[in-house]
DNA sequence: CAAACTGTAGGACGACCATCCTACAGTTTC
DNA sequence: GAAACTGTAGGATGGTCGTCCTACAGTTTG
């Protein structure tokens, strides 16, 4: 059947994701995995050919994920815009996590970036979910200009507020963010008193 | 004297901070900045003891640096206004470098929180140098409320701009981010036109 | 000139890493 | 029951890394 060999490459996928986000692709080694996991080092490469292609399934996995929450919030809240209020809050629920370990996403494509992976293209495609998760929520907002500019200035907004609260570990900052990024929704985006200011 | 040792050990230290600026500190070996340099490997040891030495030295040289520029902004600029606009533009400047390896400062603590370096405490003071010039020019624009929080929320804003630019290596997406960053400087710290927005 | 110091070179080390390989136990198929 | 397949274990390999050590050339100091 494979069924157990199936069960043991899902724990090891998610395994490697924790550790990825915890300690970084790359400081992260066969070695760490195989210890959480339980198995033996060298049979890793019975159900992956190499790291890269662990670190593939990972991205595949995330991006998975990220899909399955956002339909879950679909249908845990009608209102688009307390969809975006709960987007915002996820800062606040990970608050812990991001004081130690960043965006899972970010710190990712930013490592990626920096060691030259050709996997940051399929790593970005993260954000992208996202992205295309906001356009919706904005398009039932009646936002109709610049969507798209608003969804990526909404997830460059998030990324700045985890990078400074995980550089100086500081959830204060962080929580005071959170509540300016709900008022620059209501002021600028949903209700923007003037001409809309996203140029 | 001394003299020729000092040289070489500056060049050491910028050979490591551009080093470790594209690739990364952890990925950043020490034939890589023996090659760079044009040294041999093994006698690193006599100028730093280990590479968190050569580290620290980064840290400080990017520290002295940091404050050497905004010196010379100071002089170059006498409107704290024009101050400001010239530090959102160091984006445009260097859209390039930002576009492929991201922020040095931003991407440094990133990969120092992932490894629990030690480190992270003085690498973020690199922030700090900016966060206090940005108290500064606030001041000298007659902002009185949460100068400190807008000039924190500033840096976090221009951090999103550049982990974003960098994961999706996207100039226009950080060009048009740099024209609404203008655009909230004018409008909500400088000139507000309603109650002062930060909370 | 001899001794001491400064600076450089390069090899040796032990550790760790990703990867590969072989052996083997358990199950399935014929 | 023999053959084939699935899944696991663990050692071997070759490379790289940070670090240490010794040797040596050049300069300075006595």
């Amino acid at each position: 059947m494979g069924n157990k060999g199936e069960a043991l490459r899902q724990r090891i996928i998610a395994a490697a994701d924790e550790l990825f986000y915890q300690q970084g692709y790359e400081h992260t080694s066969f070695s760490d995995i195989a210890d959480v996991v339980g198995i033996s080092r060298g049979n890793f490469y019975y159900h992956f050919k190499s790291k890269d292609e662990i670190l593939n399934a990972v991205i595949g996995a995330r991006i998975a994920g990220i899909e399955v929450m956002l339909d879950e919030w679909d249908e845990k809240f009608t209102d688009p815009l307390q969809r975006l209020y709960y987007y915002i809050d996820m800062l606040l629920r990970a608050q812990e996590e991001i004081c130690l370990h960043g965006c899972p996403i970010g710190s990712l494509c930013t490592e990626l970036a920096k060691t030259n992976h050709e996997m940051l293209n399929d790593a970005n495609k993260m954000f992208t979910v996202f992205r295309d998760w906001l356009m919706v929520q904005l398009n039932l907002l009646g936002v109709k200009k610049n969507v798209k500019k608003i969804a990526m200035h909404f997830i460059a907004r998030v990324q700045g507020i985890v990078t400074v609260t995980n550089a100086f570990e500081d959830k204060e900052f962080l929580q005071q963010e959170v509540k300016q990024l709900k008022k620059w929704l209501d002021d600028e985006v949903v209700f923007p008193e003037s001409s809309n200011r996203q140029s």
